[in-house]
DNA sequence: TATTGTTATACTCTATAACTATA
DNA sequence: TATAGTTATAGAGTATAACAATA
């Protein structure tokens, strides 16, 4: 867009940033499609910090209720709050770490997983057709960008 | 569900969509990325329902209440409260629609104004170095990207 | 003593239902 | 009668502080 002959035609928050219009445009697609990705899960009862809370105990377990806080960027009391919820609902099983009975160790039920996948299954489905309107060139730079934004989230 | 020729060799989540694949990569890429974005914001007081609700006024105004709760998925009451304190924090501005006085049209004031683009700012710091980390090439194909992720949410 | 997790309590955000004002 | 918005009220989710159990 803006080469380095001249002058970019941008405003007050543009200004000062090397790649800014890129940053920007990309926040904004990025928000956008992920508002339109949250609204898609397994069971509407589920909130989403259920829902993602659940979906990272299946991809990390066993952890503790500690780590599953901070990886999901809340106090451990409303993770208590929350894996309670998950528990009742036969969705998360909770066993004392033999090893430090302080510790608590979470796994997903089968039931557990099963509401992931489904949850996953359908926000794929929200995409997946609207991926299959793309020309093969644009799912080709998608699946390179995937990769990028993967790597932008490392650090 | 399954394909009619050949079966693929995907797991659960992945069978039966075509572009599955590419659907769930992208689909954790932008869930991860969006959540890290939605983490800078210019004021830590202000909720990220409030900041995309003072964004999306900033960009469409005059709005009404109605008009600003569907776009953010919200029920008007709960528009009416998120507004209050947008308004008692001298964010926006509601002047009565004069002609249908029912109505209620909604402006950001200058310091709202600011604090939109404050929070874009620092959303866009947050991303421009990692952007400058990459290749020319990988931006390039992110620029790219960045279209076609507007057009998928188009729909 | 330090760490892991829970309980107690309060605040924010959201929803539904009922209401007011206007069309 | 229908529509735009508000008020009343309740439920879910989160936080901080204080506590219990374990290391």
């Amino acid at each position: 867009m803006s080469g380095p002959s001249a002058p970019p035609p941008t405003t007050g928050a543009l200004r000062a940033l090397p790649h800014a219009r890129l940053a920007t445009d990309l926040r904004a697609a990025t928000l956008r499609l992920a508002r339109r990705l949250r609204q898609q899960k397994a069971d509407a009862a589920l909130s989403d910090g259920l829902v993602a809370s659940l979906g990272w105990v299946l991809q990390a377990q066993p952890l503790t209720i500690g780590e599953l806080a901070e990886h999901e960027g809340v106090a451990p009391p409303s993770m208590t709050r929350a894996v309670d919820k998950l528990v009742e609902q036969g969705l998360l099983r909770r066993t004392v770490d033999p090893a430090d009975r302080r510790r608590v160790l979470l796994e997903t039920t089968d039931a557990g997983r099963d509401t992931v996948l489904e949850t996953r299954r359908r926000r794929d489905a929200w995409l997946a057709p609207r991926l299959a309107a793309l020309t093969p060139d644009e799912r080709r730079t998608l699946v390179e960008a995937t990769r990028i934004l993967k790597e932008l989230t490392r650090s």
